[in-house]
DNA sequence: CCCTATAAATAAGA
DNA sequence: TCTTATTTATAGGG
C-alpha cells in the first residue's frame, strides 16, 4: 500500500459516480424543460416541439414534430430563424449544417416568411417598451 | 348613464388588457424556456432544438434546426419517438400529421434507429431504479 | 424513488 | 422596464 494504493477499481468508481450525477442532472432538467413546454402550451396557447439529444446522443422529443415541417417547409426561412434568434451554440451533433442549408435555400418561396420575420424582429425590439399599451394586441 | 353605461370604448379596453397580459405571459415563459434549454446544453452537454409557435402563430426557434433532420432523416423513427415520449397534446397547428407520416415510413432504413429506441425505452424504465449503480453509465 | 434547503422563474403591480 | 411576493425547479443526500 503506502503512497500508491490507487487501485484500478477505485479510479473506475470515481469516474462512474461523476458520470452518474451528470446523468441525473440531465434527466431532471430534461423533465423540467418538457414540463415547462407543456405549461406554455396550455397556459399561453402556444404550440411547441422540442428535440433533445442527450450527452450520449440519445433522442428525446416532445410535441408533434411536424411543427418543424411548418418551418422546414421553407429551408431558408428555417435557417434564418435559427440563425437570427440562436445563441449560436449547437452541441456536437451537426454544427455546420445550417450553413450548408443556407446555400441551397429557396429565396423566392420564402419571401413572405422572411418578411414576416423582419417584422417579428422589429416587434421584438418594440415589445418590451409598449407591452402595456392598450392597443398592442398581437404576439 | 344609469345601469347601462357600458360604452363601446370600455369594452374594447377590457378585452385588449386581457390579451396583453396573455402576451406578457407568453413572452416571459418563452424566454424562460429558451434559457433553460441553453442551461441544459451547457451544464449537461445535451443538444437541443425548439420550435415555438406563439398564440398568433408567429415562429420562434432556438438551436440548430438541423438537429431535427437527424430525427427527421428517418420519418418512422421520428414519429415513433414522438409518439412514445409524448404527452399527446400538440396544440392546434397540425394535430394529426404524425399519424399520416407513420403510414409513409421507411421501415427498412429505420431498423437501426428503431432498435436503438426499443433499447432506449427499456433503459428509460430501468434508469430511475438503478441510477445510483456505479456501473450504469450511459443516458 | 422521496425529501428539502436553496436557487430560479414568474405574475402582478407600479 | 423594475421590483417583489410567491410559486416552481433543482441539487444533493438518503
Amino acid at each position: 500500500m503506502g503512497s500508491g494504493g490507487t487501485g484500478r477499481r477505485k479510479i473506475e468508481i470515481k469516474k462512474i459516480t461523476k458520470q452518474s450525477s451528470k446523468n441525473v442532472t440531465f434527466s431532471k432538467r430534461r423533465k423540467g424543460l418538457f414540463k415547462k413546454a407543456e405549461e406554455i402550451q396550455s397556459k399561453a396557447g402556444a404550440s411547441i416541439s422540442i428535440v433533445v439529444f442527450s450527452p450520449a446522443n440519445r433522442p428525446y422529443t416532445q410535441g408533434d414534430l411536424s411543427l418543424f415541417d411548418a418551418v422546414d417547409g421553407c429551408s431558408a426561412a428555417k435557417t434564418a430563424v435559427s440563425r437570427g434568434y440562436d445563441a449560436g451554440r449547437v452541441g456536437d451533433a451537426t454544427p455546420t449544417s445550417s450553413l450548408i442549408r443556407l446555400e441551397n435555400m429557396d429565396v423566392e418561396g420564402c419571401r413572405n416568411l422572411n418578411e414576416l420575420m423582419s417584422l417579428e424582429k422589429e416587434l421584438e425590439d418594440l415589445r418590451e417598451g409598449v407591452i402595456h399599451s392598450e392597443f398592442f394586441a398581437s404576439i
